[in-house]
DNA sequence: TCAGGATTTCGATAACGGTCGAATTGTGTG
DNA sequence: CACACAATTCGACCGTTATCGAAATCCTGA
């Protein structure tokens, strides 16, 4: 399977990583990840349809929040929280505690 | 001068928060006003018209982020701190922390 | 190698959002 | 009242993005 990039985290910048999060669907797709670890594409609970979550993964991914490893023909995402953390201290924990 | 509505902070979004914080120009806007209290839409320093700048103004009022209080013929900007940190514990001030 | 499932990419569409200049509103002052 | 000034609103433009279905890509197992 083709090399997905991921960006080092000290070249994010602080509103791409506030617009990726800006969002009804990604915040939810964040708070699963939170929760369950490691989640499979297929097994977000998510109302949108397969390419639009696709995307959203991307836009995700591309701001530095989540890494993606392929694992079969399944891809397995988790948060980057530590390199998150060390890059912007309390935010992304902040805001998922926001969240129920 | 007519009333400005101050959307009540228990009733703002997350993403709707985050939204107003995922633009440059209203990030930097956020910041003056950390740093010196309470701003007068002319004196604000950023890279846009004056018509765009109060468009930026119209988005982080309506986030519940800043209070506009009339003062004669200017307007007078200040964070809503408390209130939003009330709600969105962390959120706001990791933000405020996260930049230069 | 072929079939099938998982995921992404492509192409199209519609809505949103940042930007500006011009016009408008509101406030204080002469 | 008339004027100047501060700020918003309006109308338009244009790039971005969320969305979908269809097609393409990648992997596994028979």
């Amino acid at each position: 399977m083709r090399a997905l990039h991921h960006p080092d985290v000290s070249t994010v910048a602080l509103p791409s990583v506030l617009n990726a999060l800006a969002d009804e669907v990604r915040l939810m797709v964040v708070r699963q990840l939170a929760e369950a670890g490691g989640v499979v594409c297929g097994q977000f609970d998510v109302p949108v349809s397969m390419s639009t979550l696709s995307h959203h993964l991307k836009v995700l991914r591309e701001a530095g929040i989540l890494r993606v490893t392929p694992q079969g023909s399944f891809r397995r995402h988790e948060l980057r929280l530590p390199e998150m953390e060390a890059r912007f201290p309390g935010v992304l924990t902040s805001i998922l505690q926001a969240t129920p």
